[in-house]
DNA sequence: CACATTAGTTCATGTCTCGGACTATATGAT
DNA sequence: ATCATATAGTCCGAGACATGAACTAATGTG
């Protein structure tokens, strides 16, 4: 029922088997082309062709033939470590972070620096972030890795590479993405945080759904904000303006107090980390957990009390876009212990019948998002080969 | 960044093309094969070989030229207006209605059973569903129409043409489409009422957004109970099990009462039909309309508290998927003077500085979901004319 | 050592789209 | 009238690409 908007040619018709064949590569490595031909239902001359282009782009590697049961031994193919990388980055309000990734999505570098950012002037960050990134850049090129672009996360909302604003930094129409990309010289992509933190949950959390990796849920991130990730389908879901996924602004408290979005009751204004705090009587996130594991009531009961907001945000979240798991990150994932009994019971008491999503929590911690930024780099390259070679090539000639 | 699954072949790329150009012309009738190839970026000779495929096939009709500035005038395309036709059928709780729309989407027999199908047994109330298609059908082939197949709105959840439960209609695991299929002798589909009603809005309902069809946007549907549709890119968006789009259900009184779903608090629990009668006492929804047009208090003061619960669900359903647009339906459209301002005072309460989506009001009213579902059919060989062909062709020779 | 079995390559074939040449049909200027 | 120009649509050779069958390669089994 999708709209075709472009025709289909040769060319495509190439783009599209060789990402078809590289995809399948990446998701069972190690295979041969015989396996390949026989999964993606394409012929094994079909497929030796599409793998030798694939070979000489450098994306994949042959390695020793393994002995199967009888017959002539499988060349086994892989991704090419060396191949391409690519460099993540990360802007939020307390730190900087940078992480390049290779095509296997293996971290090669990664820094962080811890630094509250919100007084400062937008430049000054700036700066700092394109000295992280030029330091990245050069242990990638040590390592023997070209990088294909970079990816900044951001907590906030993003058009086109563009800061659009970030609530909790203060910023407002910042073009990151041309900065950073004079900064370092690559193409850069400009993204909401919680969205990259639910894509790097997903690639490289190592969740399962059915023996599958997870493709339909929704990512809680913790910051200082509120933030969520809708995936679905494996894809992100940005809704008509790219402003979906905002969770930390669903209402959980029609009565309630105002929020800073201009809303009331908003799960954030509830239960995001000032309300937390403020309710524990503690001062840092720190001193809360110490608090959690101490056992002083007063914080458990501001954690369990955050638990049942964020459930009920979580129940509208499950009747309207029926995920089969939700993943806690962030700060929700440090405070897991003793907040998950209050948000399931509280899922629970607010969906009914309805069989309930999963209730993980992260296992990448505040990394996710810069992972996330890094993988959506090299996934670019999985996902469409062609426009690599293409661009290989203009490389070769101009 | 879509995970491909298939391999591209000579005969998809034919089969992506004849989509692309078929659906060049449904949407921008009456063109011409020149101007087809200027808009998909085919060549000249490509369109004209798609062309007449399609024309042979009986989907395009060529019409008398059209003189145009200078030049050679122009053979105008049309979708064939009695090429293939679809079947739209729909269980309610109170009626059973059906719909045969053709190619160009033109309503051409519509008939509608009003009678309380909630005490009677599901065979006699399917019999009659059957009775009511074979009419249409007849109807249809009257008129020359070839039926390509039917699709059946339920209310209630479907999973691969089975109705998995209905609340409102007490319904549960009926094999909808085994038994309209054998009764009728056409490929049936059965699906959600709430989304065919959105889908029947987005193709008939003549919404626009800046000049071109609205694409992303949510339904509501006020029946005896509350559904949702969401649309995004001109697809219903169904989640991972195809329960997305529960607006009845979403949380909007954390500490309410409890809902027929099991939950609390939910939309459908504290502005379903049932409540808004109640607070107003009247029995009716024609009683209700009179009163509130009479001016009668408690009738307002009802509606108007409707509308800001509905604002609430609304004010979630915006900041989670930032549509362009809300429509209100089915009953919510018949008391949209009483309720808007309403909905529309809570929902900025509740979002803040977000730019608001429209607030639209069906103009199919209860019809939108047959039509809708008579839509998909014909909708289906639009997306997919290779397959009718294919379909065509095997039936001449078979 | 012959034979079965599986992996991967080669090449002729068919099916597409493309692009340019060609035909068809109009308007407007001379 | 006649010619230039402009636009629509067809025809046909060239090129790209997947296919499928035949072929080569490399292993284990009786």
């Amino acid at each position: 029922m999708t709209v075709r908007t472009e025709p289909a040619q040769h060319a495509g018709m190439r783009a599209s088997n060789l990402a078809l064949v590289l995809g399948e590569v990446a998701r069972t490595s190690p295979v041969s082309r015989a396996q390949v031909a026989a999964r993606t239902g394409l012929t094994k001359s079909s497929v030796s062709g599409l793998v030798s282009d694939l070979i000489s782009a450098g994306l994949i590697q042959e390695s020793a033939p393994a002995a199967t049961e009888r017959g002539r031994p499988a060349t086994a193919l892989n991704l090419a470590p060396g191949g391409v990388a690519g460099l993540g980055l990360e802007v939020n309000v307390d730190y900087l972070a940078a992480v390049v990734t290779d095509l296997t999505g293996m971290p090669r570098y990664h820094h962080v620096v811890r630094r509250d950012n919100r007084g400062r002037e937008v430049d000054e960050v700036v700066a700092d972030l394109i000295d992280l990134a030029r330091t990245a850049a050069r242990s990638a090129t040590s390592q023997g890795l070209p990088l294909s672009g970079a990816c900044v996360a951001v907590p906030g909302l993003t058009v086109e590479g563009a800061v659009v604003r970030t609530p909790n930094l203060g910023w407002a129409r910042v073009d990151l993405a041309g900065a950073v990309g004079e900064g370092t010289g690559l193409e850069v992509d400009v993204e909401n945080e919680a969205n990259l933190a639910a894509l790097g949950e997903m690639w490289f959390g190592g969740h399962e759904h059915d023996g599958a990796p997870l493709r339909d849920f929704v990512h809680v991130s913790g910051e200082i904000g509120i933030g969520g990730g809708i995936v679905i389908g494996g894809e992100v879901f940005r809704g008509a303006h790219a402003g979906a996924g905002e969770l930390g602004h669903v209402v959980v408290a029609p009565d309630g107090p105002r929020c800073g979005c201009g809303g009331h009751g908003c799960l954030e204004r509830m239960a995001g980390q000032q309300e937390i705090l403020a309710r524990a009587q503690v001062e840092t996130m720190a001193g809360l957990t110490r608090a959690c594991e101490a056992g002083d009531q007063a914080a458990l009961d501001a954690v369990a009390g955050a638990g049942r907001h964020l459930g009920v945000a979580l129940a509208s979240v499950i009747t309207l876009l029926d995920p089969t798991a939700i993943v806690l990150g962030g700060a929700f994932a440090t405070l897991a212990p003793w907040l998950t009994k209050a948000t399931a019971a509280s899922i629970s008491h607010h969906t009914g019948a309805v069989e309930p999503p999963r209730l993980l929590v992260s296992g990448l911690g505040s990394d996710a998002a810069v992972r996330g930024a890094a993988g959506t780099v090299v996934r670019r390259v999985i996902a469409d080969p062609a426009a690599h070679l293409a661009r290989q090539a203009a490389r070769a000639t101009g």
